[in-house]
DNA sequence: TGAAATGTTGGGGCG
DNA sequence: ACGCCCCAACATTTC
């Protein structure tokens, strides 16, 4: 047989190099390994990254490129046309094979089939791999061969197969091409986000990159697991994996995840799983469930999975989202987490819910509108989890709450906030009003509010709904569905 | 991965 | 000592 020529791996949202079955196949085929990345944007359809995730890919790419640099490997940087790209880094590189990890949206499993459909035409081999889930999309299945829509039942099926192991070491030596083709420097491919002053505060809370990904996991293993099943409720502490964005652009691999929790809790717990281990790998199994849901109905992320919802008349309300998207609703514990949403990138399981139901819910804004924002906002957007939750708080998805499970923000912030901690930190101008009015400032009596400097509609909005009235009106108009 | 409304129970104040 | 009422506290139902 001969000698293997040079291998192409085309790196997408899989920034790592351990456990990266496409980067370990052709580091192990013998022939020099090129590593790629490819900007198309524009072929993401109407999900192209927003400017959060942007800001976190720019990092996420710089790490990759300076762990590759030690093995001695280049990244090679390429902007527009993947199947176009890729076929210029095949004749430039002399390679006579192309892999990759695959990513599960619409949008880039289309492009994929094109790729495949190209490069087999030219006789060019093309492998790809299933590297950012414990299960491949597809592979659960119902007893009649049908996709789950129920989460419980799809965790269990999840149980009775086996997490494969991970991929292994990267081998110490890597073989290097003859000739390195052009790239260009990412900040020359457009990527950064238009504000860089917004973005630049995101550096004081995140470390994008495989190094800052498992310094993440193993700070969760030694701090929050152990409480996990309180702490991760609790939004003003890190009880949180927080591992989101990291999961999200691959900086490590969910198998890695799994193995270590479940190993880490074995130890504190001598055998089985302990509770608080199966509390956090439900969660991570939600975000298979997210995956498998995207897999088989790819039109959601536009389109409610249950029909009826599709004639629901939402209201339009530009000044009303305008205020949440600030943080300016007159309910603290909505108004910090959007606020926590601007400044880190980054909002809390729970308040998203919350702050998810009070706009859909209270102020009858499309879900969409929602999941517009945060896919802008978040540097852990993710399709396939921000279309399942948004869903799942406007009811209308798999799972999905019922109509009448309609979030008080002033009951969820006393429960999940009782001291007012997460309020004060994100909305500074109510910080000195006592912890029995903190999460409902406009029933406070006039000389508290004074005392605590707080003037209502000047320093601080009021509500911009009354929630037992809002309530009454999304009970009447969702049960006509 | 709610909340409000409604129903039930049991202790204690009081005539 | 007894029955009546009030109302927490908890449970159940309903949205």
């Amino acid at each position: 047989m001969m000698n293997p020529k040079n291998t192409i791996v085309c790196f997408r949202n899989d920034l790592r190099l351990e456990d990266n079955p496409a980067f370990l196949f052709a580091a192990g085929r013998g022939g020099g390994v090129v590593p790629v990345f490819i900007w198309a944007p524009e072929e993401e359809g109407a999900w192209a990254p927003g400017a959060a995730s942007r800001w976190w890919l720019a990092r996420s790419l710089e790490s990759l490129r300076s762990d590759l640099n030690k093995k001695g490997l280049r990244l090679i940087v390429r902007k527009g046309g993947t199947v176009k790209q890729l076929a210029r880094l095949v004749r430039e590189a002399d390679a006579d094979c192309v892999v990759w990890n695959r990513r599960y949206e619409p949008a880039a499993r289309k492009r994929e089939r094109e790729i495949e459909r190209h490069f087999r035409a030219k006789r060019i081999s093309v492998l790809s791999f299933n590297a950012s889930f414990l299960y491949a999309p597809g592979q659960i299945k119902t007893k009649t061969g049908k996709p789950f829509q129920v989460f419980t039942p799809f965790w269990n099926a999840c149980l009775t197969q086996e997490v494969s192991a991970g991929f292994g070491k990267v081998p110490s030596r890597i073989q290097i091409p003859l000739k390195w083709p052009q790239g260009i420097s990412p900040d020359r491919s457009g990527l950064y986000p238009p504000c860089a002053d917004w973005a630049a505060k995101f550096e004081r809370y995140w470390e994008p990159g495989a190094g800052g990904a498992l310094k993440q996991l193993k700070r969760f293993l030694r701090k929050g697991l152990s409480d996990y099943q309180k702490g991760r409720d609790i939004p003003s502490d890190p009880g949180t994996s927080r591992l989101s964005p990291h999961l999200h652009f691959g900086e490590i691999s969910p198998k890695r995840v799994w193995r270590e929790v479940f190993r880490h809790a074995a130890r504190a717990k001598k055998s089985g799983m302990s509770k608080t281990a199966e509390v956090y790998l439900r969660q991570l199994v939600w975000r298979e469930f997210a995956g498998h849901l995207l897999y088989h109905f790819p039109e959601t992320p536009e389109r409610p999975l249950r029909e009826k919802f599709s004639r629901f008349i939402w209201r339009e309300d530009g000044k009303s989202l305008k205020a949440w998207q600030k943080g300016r609703t007159g309910y603290p514990i909505v108004d910090a987490g959007m606020r926590e949403l601007w400044e880190t990138g980054w909002m809390h399981n729970r308040v998203r819910m919350i702050a998810g139901s009070f706009l859909v819910k209270d102020l009858l804004i499309s879900w969409t509108e929602g999941a517009r924002w945060f896919w802008d906002t978040l540097v852990d957007a993710d399709l396939a989890n921000n279309t399942l939750g948004w869903q799942w708080v406007a009811g209308c998805g798999a799972d999905a709450a019922p109509y009448f499970r309609i979030f008080n923000p002033v009951l969820q912030g006393e429960r999940f906030d009782p001291f007012g901690k997460y309020i004060r930190r994100w909305v500074p101008e109510l910080s000195k009003l006592p912890d029995a009015w903190i999460h409902k400032p406009w029933q406070a009596p006039a000389e508290v509010l004074e005392a605590a400097g707080v003037e209502p509609g000047k320093t601080y909005p009021r509500p911009i709904a009354d929630h037992a009235v809002a309530r009454q009106r999304a009970l009447a108009v969702f049960s006509r569905i």
